[in-house]
DNA sequence: TATGAATGAGTGTTCATTCAT
DNA sequence: TATGAATGAACACTCATTCAT
């Protein structure tokens, strides 16, 4: 028997996506074999590589589409305030930043903790969008120091990105949604320390 | 006379904990193999086995002694300032734990990253001792909030410090000693977001 | 009419007989795999299988297919100076065997080295081939001795003949057409020593 | 239970050597698995790396002794007739090659079929091996033809040299001890149309 | 006739671990 | 305490082959 009915090409293919990534966020990408991979599929492993290339290219395939869908949402949801003033563009930037990953976990965590397990073309592929992300608070960080809003070094203003990021991060690391916090409660929190992080 | 010249078992032990540290941060615990953690300490693969129980129970040791010893430095570190305001304890945690984790980097990583490569008893160990470390920068600002010169809402006080927690380990990653920024450069960033985040 | 236009089949399986061929040359038959010979010929792995029954069949057919044009050559060759003399006819036989072969490199070696890659039935076929091919060496040596050109005695003759065939067999190994060497050459001294060992 | 008693270091490594030969003879390299060839050691197929490094090292390791061992017997068997003319070592030349190769079958037969199967590195050791074999012969024949013994174009010397040695390889191939022909039939048969060849 | 997706057996290789020496 | 050789399970990956479309 050749092929399931009702087993379509992109359907499989998302179908490994999206058993990838849970397996990864829960036992990390060395640690996920590609039988249970396969097995949650419910193919056979050799079915497998009519999908992917290989082992890590599916990784590189899960971080870059994360990264890139990412950017695009960033780039769209920070558009509505891109005239406006730092404190406004930080605000968004937040809310931003923890109502997309809050729905993402496993991608955040995997975007963190599996970089190491690509190989050098790709792994600097996704560190170069990362740091696109990146640079973008680090423009709003700017433009809030030359407006007199916020209080940094100019040359801390990286320094400091990189910590707000960390504290943002964090964030959604310890959140359970369900529990007595709701993510606007989240959003307020994180918002709040951030400003006055920076003031 | 506890040790005969000669048995170098004591410090073989070291040399395996070094030579771990390193090659799981580096390429993380499951890609790192007993060959290579062998090959490295200049020993056969079997002969680790009269050092260590098994795989898992090196990495424990790892992060068991690295937990107590943090432990151990932050009691020292705060006794100091144990009677002291909030403000003041605060300035001390931060300084405390930039400077204590900045010469320990590797085992910062693995702390976080390698924590679901154990199972469950010596899971719990850990995530109990990381607690104990939380819980005491939990304690400052319930003292800082009560005293009035934080302004957190109760219920978000775990919360902020986790929050805290992700913006100082933050540091720690990014910060490259012998940069443009010392230590005491960036003691006094984290310092002064810590404090503004708390305000 | 024979055949559709638009309808490549012949043309297809000639492409997979001539990929075949080089690959098989290149890397053996158990190292060629049936992705890239469908590779080579331009169409998937799946398609190939509307041309050939199964991968041992593909190789037989390229052994069989060799044989059997050799033999026909080998008759046509050989009828011109079927009357005449042991000396004239193995002048010719050498001439035919370095001239035909010098052309087919890669068959002349396929047929020798992967002749074990064969199953019984198809192996007995082409061995039965080969057979009827030294057999007229053969014959033509019995020829020689019988009329007293050649000094073998009679129960070395089978032998004779195989030291013959691997001496012209080696030569379709070294020989680089275009070098120093000419095909007439070639024959000339394949004749001079073939001629001379049996002498 | 680690270790079967009885089973030594060398002695596994020269067992996997002997049934590697064998199954390689019969079924190539390519068709050989390790699986197999543990087997029929008597070993797991994890165990053959305890004494290997590759597949592919394993066969260099068997073609790489076959032709020292080759060499240094030659040289051995031809110093007793260093000084003398090119008739009496071409005789002395066909008598080795002959009784040398002939209990060694399956070396010969992996020597020519499977050189394809190693990679640069390692081919272009073997393949230079086996040209001063070949020269050998050929400063025989260089003698010969000095000393007006042998009517070869000095131009084609190499050429008739490749093909002496295709004749008497071809020899080893159909030879089965124990039939009709005893070994020093053999070389009688050889010697004489190998004298003849040149002559 | 070509294709993409499937299969299951198989590949060489590495793994953590054991243990007689 | 160190070693070399063993184990068996696992690894990522490839194979020839099948077949609905």
């Amino acid at each position: 028997m050749a092929r399931t009915i009702g087993s379509h090409g992109p359907t499989t293919l998302n179908a490994i996506h999206e058993a990838a990534l849970q397996l990864i966020f829960e036992h990390g990408y060395e640690a996920m074999s590609l039988r249970d991979l396969a097995g949650r599929v419910g193919i056979r492993v050799g079915s497998l590589y009519n999908h992917i290339e290989t082992k890590q290219d599916l990784l590189f395939g899960l971080l870059c589409s994360h990264m890139e869908a990412l950017l695009a949402a960033l780039d769209e949801a920070m558009a509505a305030v891109e005239a406006k003033g730092a404190k406004a563009r930080l605000h968004a930037f937040v809310r931003f930043h923890v109502s997309y990953h809050i729905t993402r976990k496993r991608e955040v965590f995997i975007s963190t903790s599996e970089l190491r397990s690509l190989d050098t073309p790709q792994y600097d592929i996704i560190v170069r969008m990362r740091r696109r992300y990146e640079d973008h608070l680090i423009a709003i960080l700017q433009q809030g120091v030359g407006e007199g809003d916020f209080s940094i070094q100019d040359q801390d203003i990286p320094a400091a990105a990189y910590n707000l990021l960390g504290l943002l991060t964090s964030s959604l690391t310890w959140f359970h949604p369900g529990g007595r916090m709701s993510v606007e409660d989240l959003i307020a929190l994180d918002t709040r320390m951030v400003l006055g992080a920076v003031a």
